[in-house]
RNA sequence: UGUCCGAUGGUGUAACUGGCAACACGUCUGAUUUUGGUUCAGAAGAGUCCAGGUUCGAGCCCUGGUCGGACAACCA
């Protein structure tokens, strides 16, 4: 059997559908998707995974996919996202290769089909108000009735749809409404609205129409003009495929017709996705800007140091299926790690300062120690590093009264520098009111230095460090989970705002070693023992921000119980 | 009280025309380690929503339930 080979691949199940239709020679065994995002709003990761499966199957199946902008709607659209969207795509590395299209540019044809619909009896302007409309639309149990409008007569639809075109009605005045069928089991398919009237000026089209088509009577279609093969969306959009295809059965004579495929959409614990809601967020002031680094946005993760092969590698481990799903983000953060592992330098920063004077090293001496990059790969080299008399060790590496499997500094104990020399703590220095350890006074042996004939000797752990004469002062943020519940937006009782986590952001100024003095935005390292930062745009040569990735696996932090 | 869709370890996905339920994340052990990281070795964890049926044999096919989701915007 196949699935015992080794080069065998699973195939999802669209993958599957595929397979067959070119097996079938259907169109000619081409394969052309498309993504087709609405610019009302900043792209997220969920958004990665469609744009990741669109442009995915195009390069397995040697085929094509378009970006097209669905932008019926110039009330809700705007430049701003379709900029954004555009680089988003771009970022993540999908080419388009010059099909970048909109549904508006469709508009002409789309206002033809509406003609030709009224021409046939197909389709009959409506003089009432959405209320109305909505009510006689019936309910999910109850079916609903014809408008009285239903029977005017094809000279007066399309004298009144052309005196809509013209400018002649107020917003909301009249209507475009398909004749299909009121007494539908499915909601879409009860005489749906086509056409509505916008007075307003469109992105694109600037103020050419007053007109717009509604999004169901500008899908389908488009995907038809673009001749896509295979229409890839989300599971909501089901029931609108019936409706779809009605579209295309009156209007269109040939054969060929787009297959649209539904798929579940990604959801994602401890976030949100739902656009409106991510909106409420940044308008809010909750996040700052749809770039925070907080956000399941893709403007965000970048911002946190997400790469982007890191989100296509999750969008190919999270898989596609129908079914409703809850990825844990504990899936999202290894993929960051294992790509950022094998690619960033090693440096060293302290977080949370404490100082240690090694008593016993000359004052003024300034020592470069050589420290590998990556051992990952050697290819990446080494830099050097001063050490001095006085260093910055982190706080929760020192405790005076440790426990047994505490691996670090304590009195009497000796802790390897990383890279440097063995120290010993002989005395703890305390705030005299407080009584909080401030400073750490130790020894070091001048044998131990790295290299040196005692470098091997067996000792408990191994700290990072900064020269305190060196260290560069840096802006840390250091990012957790947004909201406190895994499914914020699962609890029908309470508002998803409550479960914000206060916490998501805190700010630290951290000491950071001197070589990376030239950093610049979106530059990424892993900070030792501590985790992986990425350099945040606003951060100046005179003062370094950091973002705060993802930390690394502590393993100490879940002996001691003080993990998240 | 409608129509459509779905249900496999904690999570996600797989098991091809029925043939010993697999992989990844997570969890836990141990080894290695100049990062309590990485890597390596191993373990635990589901008998496939329920009840029937077909079959030598059902996660897969059939019937009936249960539970979950989608659908009633001049939004997409």
């Amino acid at each position: 059997m196949n699935t015992k080979d080794e080069n065998y691949k699973a195939l999802n199940f669209i993958e599957a559908i595929i397979e067959d239709d070119l097996q079938e020679e259907k169109n000619e065994k081409r394969v052309h998707t498309r993504f087709p995002p609405e610019p009302n709003g900043y792209l997220h990761i969920g958004h990665a995974k469609s744009i990741c499966l669109n442009f995915g199957l195009a390069k397995k199946y040697n085929g094509m996919c378009n970006l097209r902008f669905d932008d019926t709607n110039p009330t809700k659209e705007e430049e701003e996202f379709v900029d954004s969207i555009v680089e988003d795509v771009k970022w993540l590395g999908f080419d388009w290769e010059g099909r970048l299209f909109y549904a508006s540019d469709y508009f002409d044809q789309l206002y033809k089909w509406a003609e030709k619909l009224i021409i046939n009896g197909k389709a009959f302007v409506d003089d009432q108000s959405a209320e109305v409309i909505g009510d006689q639309r019936g309910t999910v149990t109850t079916p609903g009735t014809e408008s009285p409008f239903y029977n005017r007569s094809v000279e007066e639809n399309l004298n009144l749809f052309r005196r809509m075109k013209a400018g002649e009605f107020p917003d909301g005045s009249k209507v475009l409404r398909a004749k299909i069928d009121t007494t539908s089991p499915n909601m879409l398919l009860r005489d749906p609205v086509l056409y509505r009237i916008l007075h307003a000026s469109h992105h694109n089209t600037g103020d050419k129409w007053c007109i717009y088509p509604m999004y169901d009577f500008a899908h389908g279609q488009s995907d038809y003009i673009e001749g896509i093969t295979h229409s890839i969306c989300t599971l909501e959009f089901e029931v609108h495929r019936p409706l779809y295809d009605w579209f295309l059965d009156n209007l269109i004579e040939t054969k060929y017709r787009p297959q649209q495929i539904e798929f579940a959409r990604l959801n994602l614990s401890y976030t949100i996705m739902s656009k409106r809601k991510l909106m409420e967020l940044v308008e809010g002031g909750f996040v700052n800007g749809w770039d925070d680094p907080r956000l399941p946005t893709i403007s965000g993760l970048r911002r946190r140091g997400y790469t982007p092969e890191s989100i296509r590698y999750f969008a190919d481990k999270i898989g596609v299926a129908r079914r409703d799903n809850m990825i844990d983000v504990a899936l999202l953060e290894h993929s960051v790690k294992d790509d950022l592992n094998k690619k960033t330098l090693r440096v060293m920063a302290v977080l949370n300062p404490l100082r240690v004077v090694i008593t016993n090293y000359p004052e003024g001496k300034v020592e470069e120690m050589e420290l590998v990059n990556n051992p990952e790969d050697e290819t990446m080299g080494s830099r050097k590093v001063p050490f001095t008399r006085e260093i910055f060790i982190e706080k929760d590496d020192f405790m005076e009264d440790p426990p047994k499997k505490f691996f670090r500094l304590a009195p009497g104990a000796e802790v390897r520098l990383k890279g440097a020399y063995f120290i010993k703590c002989e005395e703890v220095v305390k705030d005299e009111t407080t009584g909080e350890v401030i400073e750490v006074k130790c020894t070091y042996d001048p044998e131990t230095k790295s290299g040196g004939p005692q470098s091997n000797r067996k000792v408990k752990g191994t700290l990072h460090w900064v020269s305190a004469q060196h260290g560069l002062k840096a802006e840390v943020r250091l990012y957790d989970r947004l909201f406190l519940d895994e499914d914020p937006l699962g609890h029908p009782d309470k508002d998803f705002q409550e479960f914000i986590n206060p916490g998501s952001l805190k700010t630290v100024t951290g000491l950071i070693e001197p070589s990376l003095r030239n950093v610049k935005p979106f530059e990424k390292f892993q900070f030792i023992r501590l985790g992986y930062f990425c350099v945040d745009p606003d951060s100046k040569e005179d003062k370094l921000v950091f973002n705060r990735t993802v930390p690394l696996r502590d393993s100490w932090a879940k002996i001691s119980g003080k993990g998240r």
